[in-house]
DNA sequence: GGTGTACTATTGAGTACGCAAACGACTCTA
DNA sequence: TAGAGTCGTTTGCGTACTCAATAGTACACC
């Protein structure tokens, strides 16, 4: 190998990698600025929020919110405890099993998801219509939607 | 309006936003795992590296180091003390701008850089071609180089 | 029934950022 | 050459996460 690093091809992969990185560093530093500012709401408790809502009662094992967001526990433990200590949320435990621990939406919550969500919608469509055409963003679900993990719960309004 | 949220059409940019989110977190959870177990670095210590070696002379203002891998002043600050504690990157002052300090790639960065890159690309192809065709990482990568600011610096090699 | 294994949730320690404030250096204007 | 505004960098503070360890619960198997 004579090439350096500089002068090799770059690999589609690497390209479509690096481009995935900054294409989420941009967008998730506007959006998150303005969810925080107008709710004071990270993007993750948004998330949470409306994962909730699609569910079965508005409620889910915490576990299950956890794979959904692709959190560890100890992430959903923390974000949980935000959104407990707000009113939003609150917890609801398991007969038939001990160990589980329910998240349930709280009316509050789900007031403050319908006051969020029109804005914040309005948001990623003014950021990613501006740039891209509708074809672009099917084709990017499409394409993502690939990775196995990524389309995860996406029919969370369908009873499981 | 009489839907609710769990019955609205899902709009496309939401689609698309929802799930680049899902694809980031997927992919770097692995891919930056196995650059700290195998390297000991960061994905933006790896970025940063690479930047610096397709700079002219292995160098580049912290400004526009951080312009490039979309991180703060503040950011880069403590990305780049840790690549100077490992002897990596060393700082040049400018003689024609007090100001500014060069973010200097040393020989031992470049060492790491080359130790690091073939695996990590490896990595990226495995993670990306087992699960996208070579069209799908074309596409992606075309789509969101649309957003300004994804693709700057990816003609580093040249000089500016 | 007792025991080992798997699962849920929490906590402690550590990390990688962002934002805002501060400071020195540059530059433009007068 | 004095002052004001801008730019590059660093620091203090806060946050959102990760991993590893822990404790309680469930369940299968003998």
């Amino acid at each position: 190998m004579t090439q350096t690093l500089t002068e090799q091809a770059i690999e589609p992969a690497v390209r479509a990698w690096t481009r995935l990185l900054r294409a989420y560093a941009l967008t998730t530093r506007l959006l998150s600025a303005e969810l925080q500012e107008a709710h004071g709401l990270t993007i993750n408790d948004f998330e949470a929020l409306l994962v909730l809502s699609n569910a079965e009662g508005g409620r889910l094992k915490r576990v299950e919110l956890a794979r959904n967001l692709l959190l560890t526990p100890s992430g959903i433990t923390r974000l949980l405890r935000g959104l407990e200590d707000a009113g939003l949320v609150e917890r609801a435990s398991c007969s038939s099993d001990l160990r589980v621990t329910y998240a349930q939406l709280t009316d509050a919550g789900r007031e403050k998801l319908e006051a969020a969500a029109s804005a914040h919608t309005a948001s990623i469509c003014a950021l990613l219509e501006e740039h891209f055409e509708t074809g672009d963003l099917d084709a990017i679900a499409e394409i993502l939607g690939k990775l196995p993990g990524v389309t995860d719960g996406d029919d969370s309004c369908s009873p499981g």
